[in-house]
DNA sequence: GAAATTTATCGAAACGTTTCGATTTGTTTT
DNA sequence: AAAACAAATCGAAACGTTTCGATAAATTTC
C-alpha cells in the first residue's frame, strides 16, 4: 500500500511537497513536480480518497436512492440528475434501499458520506430523511412530500395527472371508468385517484364499485382487472395508476376475450419505453421525469449553496394520445349520457 | 460537527470507550454503553465513515461500472449484483462513465474508494483497469476481454448466440440472412457476428453483400435497414446485433411496406423487457444477465478472499422463439437449397 | 553586494475514527 | 483482609491526506 509518503521519500522530497505536486499546485517548481509525479508513477501510487475526503471535509458527491436501482421507470430521471450534477463538478453515485436499516442507502446516508441526496424510495423512512438532511447535506426527496430542514420535495402534479386523463375518457364518451390504484403507501398513486376523482365528481357520477388497488406491478394489474372482469357491470374504460400494471391488464382483457379499446378503452401512467410499442399502443400519462430529475439536482446544489429555495414542487405532466381509447361502443344509456 | 470526540465529553467517558460502545463491542459495560447512546442521541451524533474507512482500511463496499446507468438493459444483472453483494455483506453502488476521466467511475476506482469493482462498460480504458486492479480490489470486467492481474472476466459466448439464431433462420428454410451489427468496438457484437459467419459457412453460404454496422440504437437500427432495403436484392431474413436496432428495424420495414415475418423475419439480441410486446414479439438470443451479475458478484467475492479462480468464463445463451420468423415465403431457388 | 522581497520547500498539526497496551476499578479466592 | 485475577476504562498512536505557518533558497532592488 503506497502512500505519498511513500512518493515524497523516492522523490527526496518533503511529504508537503508531494502533496502539492500531486494536486497541482502551483507553489511547487515545475521540476520538483515533475520528480514527484515521475516517482508517482514509478511506485504506482494511488492516492486514498477517504483520507482526502476527511480532511477536505467534503466528498463531492452526491447520492442517488431509488428503490431498486433498475425498473424501466427511472432512465430519463437519472440522467437528467447525472447530467446537472456532472455540471456542477459532483459525481453521482446510485444505491438502493434493499436490504432495510442494513442497505447501502442507509449506510451512506447516516455516515455523511455525500453532500447530497435525492430520494424517489418509499422505503426511506422520514426519521432517515430528518436525521440525515443537514447544512452539508440537502436532500430531495421525489413523488412524496417530506417536511424538514433541508429537505425538499419535488413531484409531479399528480393530481392534475388524474384529472386530466379521466376527464380525456370522459370527453370521449366514457361514463363508466374504473380506477386501478398503486399500493395505498404511494402518495403518487393517492393524488392520481384523487385527480380521478374530483373528474367524475364534475359530471356527478359516483362510482364506488369499480375501484381497486394493485400494487404497480405487471402481475398485480393482471389480478385486479381479472377481478374487475368478474363482477357482472362491466366498466367501459380503465384507468391504471401505472403503465406496468395496465400492461398486465391488456393480458387479462384478452383472457377474457375483450379487445382494447374496441371493447374496453385503457390509460394507463408514467409513459415507459414499452407503452408506445405494445398493441394497441397506451394512451397514458407522461411524467416529466427527465425535468424532475434535473430539478432535484439543481435544487440540491442550490441548497448546498445556501441559497434559498422553495421547500416544494410540483411538475406539469402530459397526456400522451395513442391508440388504447375510443369512444364506447353503446353510449351508456344512463347519467347524462353522451354530450360531447 | 459533532464527532465521537463531543460525545465522549457529553457522556464523562474517555474517547475510545465511546468508540467501544458505539460499535457494541462487548468491552464496555452495559451501563455506560447507555451512556453513551444517550448522549449521541442528544447531540444527534453521526458517524463519519471515512474516517472509519480510513481506519479499517477497507470500504466494504463494491462499485458497478455501467455506460450508462439506464437503458433497459441493465435490470436484471443489476438485480443480481445486488443481490449476492448484500448477503456477504458489502454495500453496491452503481455510478457511470459519463465524463471521461472526469467521470466518477474513474474517481471512485482511482481513488481506491471501493474494496471491488465490476464494469460494463467499454468506456472504461483497460489501462484504468490494470492500474487500479489489486489486491484488495478484484475487478470483474463484463462483456469484453482484459488481461491482467487481479482482473476477471465474464461473458455470454456471444459466438454461440451468433452460431444459434444464425442456424435457427436457416433450419426454417432461410439462406439470404442479413447481419446488422453493433459498434466495430464491441467485442460481443463481434462474436455474435463471428457466430453468425461460422453457421454461413457451414452451409456454405458466402455472404458479403448484407453485412453492415449500426451503433446498438434504434436510430442506428433504422437507418442500417434502410439502407439495406434499398439495395435491389432483399435478404429473407434479418440478423440485428441487439433488440433496439431490431426495433428500429421494425419501423424501417414498416415504412417499406414490409411485414415481419411474412416478408422478412427477424430476430435480434438480449431479450429486453419490451421484445416479447413488440408486434410481432420479438425471436431474439436471450443473454443471462441476471446469471452474469450473480457470476460476477462471487467472483469478485472469491478473488477477495484470495481464493483462486478462472481468470474467465462464459456463459450460455438460449434461444428465445417468438413470432418474428416464419420460412420465408418462396424457398430460395439457388445455392444448395433446402434439405431440412 | 547587502537588504528586501519573492518563491520554493519543509515540519507539524489536524481531520474523526479504531485499536493496542496500560491502568484503574471491581470481584473473587485464599 | 491481602493477593490474585477479571472486567472496565483510559491514553495514545495510527490511518493517509491537506494546509498553515515557518524556514530556506533564489531573485530582485537600491
Amino acid at each position: 500500500m503506497v502512500t505519498i509518503k511513500d512518493v515524497a521519500k523516492h522523490a527526496g522530497v518533503a511529504l508537503s511537497t508531494a502533496s502539492y505536486a500531486l494536486s497541482g499546485s502551483d507553489k511547487v517548481s515545475p521540476k520538483t513536480r515533475e520528480l514527484v509525479l515521475q516517482a508517482a508513477k514509478e511506485l504506482n501510487y494511488q492516492k486514498n480518497g477517504f483520507a482526502m475526503d476527511l480532511k477536505r471535509k467534503s466528498t463531492k458527491t452526491i447520492l442517488l436512492i431509488l428503490s431498486d436501482l433498475s425498473g424501466p421507470y427511472y432512465s430519463e430521471l437519472i440522467r437528467g440528475t447525472q447530467e446537472v450534477t456532472l455540471s456542477n463538478g459532483f459525481d453521482l453515485i446510485a444505491c438502493s434501499s434493499v436490504g432495510g436499516a442494513d442497505s447501502t442507502a442507509y449506510k451512506f446516508l447516516q455516515e455523511r458520506r455525500v453532500d447530497g441526496a435525492i430520494v424517489l424510495d418509499p422505503n426511506i423512512s422520514e426519521h432517515l430523511l430528518r436525521e440525515s438532511a443537514r447544512e452539508g447535506c440537502p436532500i430531495v426527496v421525489m413523488d412524496r412530500y417530506v417536511e424538514g430542514d433541508f429537505i425538499m420535495n419535488v413531484a409531479a402534479d399528480n393530481v392534475q395527472g388524474g384529472y386530466e386523463a379521466t376527464r380525456y375518457l370522459m370527453e370521449q364518451g366514457h361514463r363508466d371508468i374504473a380506477w386501478i390504484g398503486g399500493p395505498s403507501n404511494s402518495l403518487g398513486s393517492q393524488h392520481r385517484k384523487e385527480g380521478y376523482l374530483k373528474a367524475l365528481q364534475e359530471e356527478g357520477i359516483v362510482n364506488t364499485k369499480w375501484m381497486l388497488v394493485g400494487n404497480f406491478t405487471e402481475e398485480g394489474g393482471y389480478h385486479s382487472t381479472k377481478v374487475l372482469l368478474m363482477q357482472e357491470e362491466r366498466p367501459t374504460a380503465i384507468f391504471y395508476g401505472n403503465d406496468e400494471m395496465a400492461i398486465g391488464g391488456y393480458k387479462a382483457l384478452r383472457e377474457f376475450g375483450l379487445s382494447v379499446p374496441e371493447d374496453v378503452s385503457i390509460v394507463g401512467f408514467d409513459d415507459i419505453q414499452v407503452a408506445e410499442y405494445l398493441s394497441p399502443p397506451l394512451t397514458t400519462v407522461r411524467q416529466p421525469k427527465y425535468e424532475m430529475g434535473t430539478m432535484a439536482a439543481h435544487l440540491v446544489f442550490q441548497a448546498m449553496g445556501g441559497e434559498y429555495v422553495n421547500k416544494s414542487y410540483k411538475l406539469k405532466i402530459e397526456l400522451i394520445e395513442r391508440l388504447s381509447c375510443q369512444p364506447p361502443r353503446l353510449a351508456p344509456n344512463r347519467g347524462k349520457g353522451m354530450e360531447t
